[in-house]
DNA sequence: TTTCGGCGACTTTTT
DNA sequence: GTCGCCGAAA
């Protein structure tokens, strides 16, 4: 099989670049995946590789497994030598390796951002800190971000008692890490890094042994990963890393794109391939997305094109209500579904999750199936995570976290005072160690947990988790409770993901890591033909013949909470830019003027994104008609309705909010904010 | 100890 | 509008 084989003259510069580090900036839709897998095919199948020398590392499991079945099929021969996977799980296997020098207990847990999250509850409640002072959430992203920064508590800068707190809480909850054995995500990243940086014979082991580096998505890369990889690099290995600063959508967890430009000066880089060609959409809709991206400034400077048609122009619908938008999007799908478009090609995307429920209520009415990405995963089900707890009881009594979760789960008379008196023993120790003799239903639930561990001894992986969920009481709880069903069917889903689980070492403690780190689908139903729903954040990788792009408003798309971040506005816009990109042949562009958030109605103007694309791309259909009731309170009618886009010679756009008779109307700019005017002065003009 | 009701939050998300 | 958490009552 030729690698090369229909790749553009870039494509091919940038897979058969010579062994020295290289940037592809590849833009949206203009093969970077392939790019990236033929690269690999090619430095095995041409120039001689070994699978061993090769490491690839991705953003999300699913990106893992799409680049090694890309390459299995590619490729002839095994690849298991080659290191591929997410950065966390490439540093969990790392530090499985070399658990005793990294510190670490050889079965280690890995804590997911719940366990995280009650962890540091837990943390700030033992050092009697009033959590209202103190929220655990804002502590749980102080922690994560210093470690991202590579900084430990120590390392923290203190200036004030507030800060000085916060150290201590990130002090005890690292002491409770190590106590019970267990690592977040950003621990992963950070233990990996601290080792290979304090131990020399391991960092040149690896640096000898990756000659290649391959970064996928690199413009998402935080602090501590650009980190990890430079100690990763050796004096003879190259850095392949693929990346579009324009898709940036991720700064707002620590994603910076600085390190695009970082990546430039340490590895002296002199090649920068741009992939502008386009193998997706139609002209005008990069055009349009061309034309956006433009209103940024902080841009390495890209632009893409394509050598398809022009193809439609893209269609604005400016809806009177949330509910009136809903409907021309239902009515617009089941057209193009009876014109021959499958549902599942056709996504309908939004900027937050609480836009959805408009949506799919006018799909259930239309009876047209509908699929919503977000919400709970596989691993992250209550019942899932109680049977995890027992499971990690069993393989470790001391974590804490396990512990509190099921103790009283089923319900065993064991309350919030025992438990409190519990941990006010345990001093240093374990909840477990101290749990000895502190009444009977503690001695019974012990010896549950002893009970489990002997059954469980040398049983295989499937057995040892039916025998926990059957012993722990979790199977006959929900087989009493009311809706218990589909949690009984989640508990012999997961007997079954054990069953067929496999591993190479101790499989509880590889299919407990597996839970953490890959917390599963997200719904299934996957190959149905259904609508798909879903933000646009989780859209980006994903390609649709028609793509709906809904709540284009001001304060929605781009949302509100962004205007005062630096760099908000152009994330916001990346992200459109994004949106934009995910249409092949239709784009639909649609907002509302007035629409229910939060239970009250908001009046808005439209997204200024909207103003960013050339109106002769842009087809308007039926701009809306308001409402029939005049806008008035006090009988006179007003020449003005509610929702109105005016404009104002001073104050420029805006939105009516308000009437009050013939005479005044308040109405919120886009500017200058929320006025009142008098008719008789203001010259307002509709737009 | 459990259950129920009220109150507040509420952008985006992977590991 | 809805979910989740916390505090008060059974």
């Amino acid at each position: 099989m030729d690698i090369l084989a229909g790749l553009n003259p870039e494509q091919i510069e940038a897979v058969t670049l010579p062994h020295r580090s290289a940037l592809i900036l590849a833009g949206a839709g203009s093969g970077k995946t392939r790019v990236l897998t033929s690269r690999i095919a090619h430095l095995i199948q041409k120039q001689g590789v070994s699978p061993h020398e090769i490491l690839a590392v991705t953003f999300t499991n699913k990106a893992a497994r799409e680049m090694t079945a890309r390459i299995s099929a590619m490729l002839p021969i095994n690849i298991r030598g080659m290191w591929i996977g997410t950065f966390h799980g490439l540093c969990n296997r790392m530090l499985r390796a070399h658990h005793r020098e990294a510190g670490l207990p050889e079965t280690f847990q890995i804590m997911d951002s719940a366990d995280q999250l009650a962890m540091v509850k837990r943390v700030i409640r033992s050092l009697n800190l009033d959590d209202e002072k103190y929220p655990p959430k804002q502590l749980q992203h102080f922690i994560n971000g210093s470690k991202e920064e590579g900084l430990r508590p120590h390392d923290v800068s203190v200036y004030d008692t507030f800060t000085r707190t916060q150290q201590e809480i990130f002090s005890a909850y690292e002491a409770q890490c190590n106590r019970e054995g267990v690592v977040d995500f950003a621990e992963l990243l950070l233990r990996s890094f601290e080792l290979l940086k304090r131990n020399e014979i391991l960092r040149e082991h690896y640096q000898t042994r990756f000659r290649h580096l391959l970064i996928d998505e690199f413009q998402d890369t935080n602090r501590l990963q650009y980190q990890w990889l430079k100690l990763l690099a050796g004096k003879d290995s190259a850095i392949f890393a693929v990346g579009d600063d324009d898709q940036s959508i991720y700064a707002f967890r620590g994603a910076d794109t600085g390190n695009m430009r970082e990546l430039e000066r340490d590895f002296h880089i002199r090649d920068i391939i741009k992939l502008e060609q386009n193998y997706r959409s139609h002209g005008n809709i990069l055009d349009a997305a061309n034309a956006l991206i433009r209103h940024n400034a902080s841009r390495l400077g890209k632009n893409l094109w394509t050598s398809d048609a022009r193809g439609e122009k893209l269609r604005f619908y400016q809806a009177p209500t949330d509910l009136q938008e809903a409907e021309y999007i239902v009515e617009e799908i089941q057209s193009l579904h009876s014109g021959g478009v499958p549902l599942n090609d056709i996504a309908l995307l939004y900027r937050s999750n609480a836009q959805s429920r408009v949506l799919e209520h006018a799909l259930f009415n239309a009876s047209l199936s509908y699929r919503v990405y977000g919400g709970l995963r596989f691993f992250e089900r209550q019942e899932i995570k109680h049977a995890l707890a027992y499971l990690r009881l069993v393989h470790n009594p001391d974590d804490d976290g396990a512990l509190l979760r099921v103790i009283n789960f089923p319900a065993r008379g064991i309350g919030a005072k025992t438990i409190e008196s519990l941990q006010a023993t345990a001093g240093g120790g374990s909840l477990w160690a101290a749990a000895r003799g502190k009444g009977r239903k503690i001695d019974d639930f012990i010896r549950l947990i002893e009970a489990m561990q002997r059954e469980c001894h040398g049983a295989a992986l499937a057995e040892t988790v039916e025998t926990v969920i059957e012993m722990s009481g979790l199977k006959s709880h929900y087989l009493h409770e009311k809706d218990g069903e589909d949690r009984l069917e989640n508990l012999d889903e997961l007997v079954n993901a054990a069953a067929l689980f496999e591993s190479e070492g101790d499989p509880l403690v590889e299919f407990l890591s597996h839970a953490a780190l890959e917390a599963g689908e997200r719904q299934s139903g996957e190959g149905s033909d259904a609508v798909q729903l879903m933000t646009v954040h989780s859209a980006k990788g994903l390609e649709f013949h028609a793509v709906f792009v809904s709540g284009l408003e001001e304060g929605l798309f781009p949302h509100s909470n962004s205007r005062n971040e630096a760099g908000g506005i152009e994330e916001e816009r990346r992200l459109m830019y994004v949106a934009l990109t995910r249409a092949r042949r239709r784009l639909y562009l649609s907002c509302a003027q007035s629409r229910m958030l939060h239970g009250q109605t908001n009046y808005n103007i439209p997204s200024r994104f909207l103003k960013e694309i050339p109106e002769e791309l842009i087809q308007p259909i039926g701009i809306a008609e308001f409402g029939d009731a005049p806008a008035s309170f006090s009988g006179k009618a007003s020449p003005w309705r509610i929702g109105a886009n005016v404009f104002h010679p001073k104050f420029g756009e805006g939105v009516v909010l308000a009437c009050e008779g013939a005479e005044q109307v308040q109405v919120n700019f886009r500017r200058a904010g929320m006025k009142w005017l008098a008719l008789e002065y203001a010259n307002l003009i509709a737009i």
